[in-house]
DNA sequence: GCGATTATATCGCAGAGCGATATAAATGCC
DNA sequence: GGCATTTATATCGCTCTGCGATATAATCGC
């Protein structure tokens, strides 16, 4: 309950913090679109690429992914399977449940989009630190419990 | 050119860090919408109270500090406007310029927003400064030079 | 078997963002 | 000063996005 107000700094670190995160969220819409992307579509494809070890990637479990409603996802796929970006495929073990593919298509414009990613993300990140830094009271590239 | 492939845990990680960002992004929203506001309502909310020192809110530099198009900001000041959050007032040196205020309660309804956001941010921090050293190659609480 | 739960789907709606285009003020050039 | 160019906002029509409310179907608990 403590620090109640936020002083004039804080809210400039707030405000700045979000405008790097945007600059970085722009750089990735900029690059989906430039793919031929809808910047959504191409999150959902990554979420299929990197799903974690022995998940199934539902509707529901991609809706958590990407902390959506579920019948948000089910538009989103509906909208990507039109693309032929992806591919529904009904589910083995539970006849409720929806498993999503990668289509070819789908496979082939993740890999450039991801290096492009890889690489922004390392040249953003010590910016991104700093502000964050900012924020929480860390001094970057020193230690760390001094408060 | 080197490293022209990415490997799988590569896009896990990527997939990881989105998610994780994804989850502080929502919990920014669902914070706005519960403090009855629209996402990007509280974006520009917080872009004029934490603007640079002596930068006037003009429609353009908010829409850079958003990262969107000038229209984009045009319809979204509409939109708040309507909503009581800011107003319009003309520049005074350039007379093309729209300068854009907060209303009292647009200033009011802030605080709160703004505090949750740094706790909300403090919190989850290690989570996002950890999916990010997996990209960038950094190893979080170690010596970073080596690799 | 059958009510409760869970997974996906459908509908109607509002916010968001964009490209194309328009208007008005400021600026540069002669 | 006059006029083309540039700059700052604004308007229009469109699609994507996301939500709440509601529906349907399969599974689970007992």
């Amino acid at each position: 309950m403590a620090d109640e107000r936020l002083t004039v700094a804080e809210y400039r670190a707030l405000a700045e913090f979000r405008c790097q995160l945007r600059r970085l969220l722009r750089f990735s819409e900029d690059a989906a679109r430039g793919a031929g992307l809808e910047p959504q579509h191409h999150q959902v494809l990554l979420a299929l690429r990197g799903m974690p070890d022995g998940t199934a990637a539902t509707i529901g479990v991609l809706a958590d992914r990407l902390q959506l409603r579920h019948h948000t996802m089910v538009e989103l796929i509906d909208r990507m399977a039109a693309r032929n970006l992806v591919r529904r495929r009904p589910g083995t073990t539970d006849r409720r449940q929806v498993v999503v593919r990668l289509t070819p298509r789908g496979e082939r414009v993740l890999p450039r989009l991801s290096l492009a990613h890889r690489a922004e993300l390392r040249a953003v990140a010590p910016a991104l630190l700093r502000s964050l830094a900012a924020l929480t009271g860390d001094r970057p590239g020193r230690a760390v419990r001094g408060r």
